[in-house]
DNA sequence: GTCGTTGTCGTCACTTTGACGATAAGGCCC
DNA sequence: GGGCCTTATCGTCAAAGTGACGACAACGAC
């Protein structure tokens, strides 16, 4: 068998809520191409490494988070010819979700990296180096439909969180506005989706609030809805 | 940027749906490795061609299907070294839901290529060459989902078609029976799933059936349910 | 203690769901 | 044509779920 030349790169779209906003983590380019720009955090595959496993790597390069309890699931492949003025270049995409971390990005390239509003980034079409507005716009997408169905929101809360700080996920992430009441009686009635551990915290101001951690459910019956 | 030889395929998940059950479009393997090994139908990406395109292109030339009406998405990407004896080789998969032919597969493969039901094809952990059981495994599993809150039943079936059809296709995929009045009610109401042509059918015998064609909507609500 | 804040439980009208009866409208066989 | 089988389609009804919102609980700030 014979190979064009070509490289594999896994790119990383890494989600957080902070501030009751949707933010991504964005590098700024330090060489050409697109010297300057904002782009996605990733870098290329290595030999005998699986992809994953790539994505994992690059994950703790650029936030210093121990990939183990992250969720990363991959979302798209993008291969255009031309994507990449350097040559052709296959970007296998990840997203992962994190908690708002209470230290900032501590990675190596921490100097340059920067958590910025999804929204704000996807109104301007040229703030991100190579086609990474669309991988972006897709990520996002898919991170919005699978809040429905799933119970990733947790994954962008801390191990323990109270009821009001997963409803800010999910109300950040569809911006809406979500009913407190209606909203607790179908997350905490959901089954498996959360588990009550009995103690409370008044983080949040007022009356103190239950804390919960993460059920079993890999997917919510019923869905929640976005209206 | 150098790289190390590395080769880009995209491989295909055809399904359909056939006498009453899910079935999957295989090749069999003229040559090593895996040789007389059932495998999924799949092409090395060439020089300046988008993956999409070199997915459309084995589509069309295993099953002669004029691409543009098929429905296909990508659904994973898996690159694990190792995963192809000859060398790194990254596989791109796409998933196409296609009608049930009345032609029998007319590719230029077609001596070797072969509509098997997936059931049968997913008891056995050997049967497929490389990693092609997960693979499978992967994509059944995201049809499956799909077809809950997406229209992509309607992918399955002719231009024309009645919602017993339709019902038919849901019953094969998810491997249930549903209750033909709540179906046909849900599938009626459910804003723009499908359009009512005013014709009717008798092919499925009994009393004479509305025909419908896929409407607009992108996703259902309500979604329909497996239960 | 009072006030403001957030958490949690309840109520109620409305919609949706799932189970199933009933009827419609063809083909087939005699 | 008449019975019978098959599938299509409409209705009904109880149970469950949904969205809107009232009420009260339990903290901190002052």
């Amino acid at each position: 068998m014979d190979f064009e030349p070509l490289g594999v790169a896994a790119d990383l779209v890494i989600l957080t809520v902070r501030e009751g906003s949707l933010q991504v983590l964005l590098i700024r380019r330090g060489i050409a191409p697109y010297r300057g720009r904002w782009a996605l955090p990733g870098g290329f595959v290595r030999p005998k490494e699986d992809l994953e496993e790539a994505a994992r790597r690059e994950l703790q390069e650029e936030t210093g988070l121990l990939s183990d309890r992250i969720h990363l699931e991959q979302v798209a492949t993008y291969g255009e010819p031309g994507r990449d003025p350097r040559g052709r270049v296959i970007s296998v995409t990840y997203l992962a979700l994190v908690p708002d971390l209470p230290s900032p990005v501590a990675g190596t390239d921490a100097a340059s990296a920067e958590w910025v509003a999804v929204d704000e980034v996807l109104t301007d079409q040229d703030r991100l180096a190579f086609d990474h507005h669309r991988i972006l716009t897709d990520a996002v997408e898919r991170a919005r439909a699978k809040l429905e169905y799933s119970p990733l929101a947790a994954a962008f809360c801390p191990d323990e969180f109270t009821i009001s700080e997963l409803r800010g996920i999910y109300e950040a992430v569809w911006g809406v506005q979500l009913d407190p009441r209606n909203f607790h009686r179908k997350a905490t009635k959901t089954d498996g989706f959360v588990i009550p551990l009995g103690a409370t915290t008044t983080r949040d101001g007022g009356r103190p609030a239950q804390l919960f951690r993460r059920g079993p459910a890999a997917t919510l019956h019923p869905p929640l809805t976005r209206g």
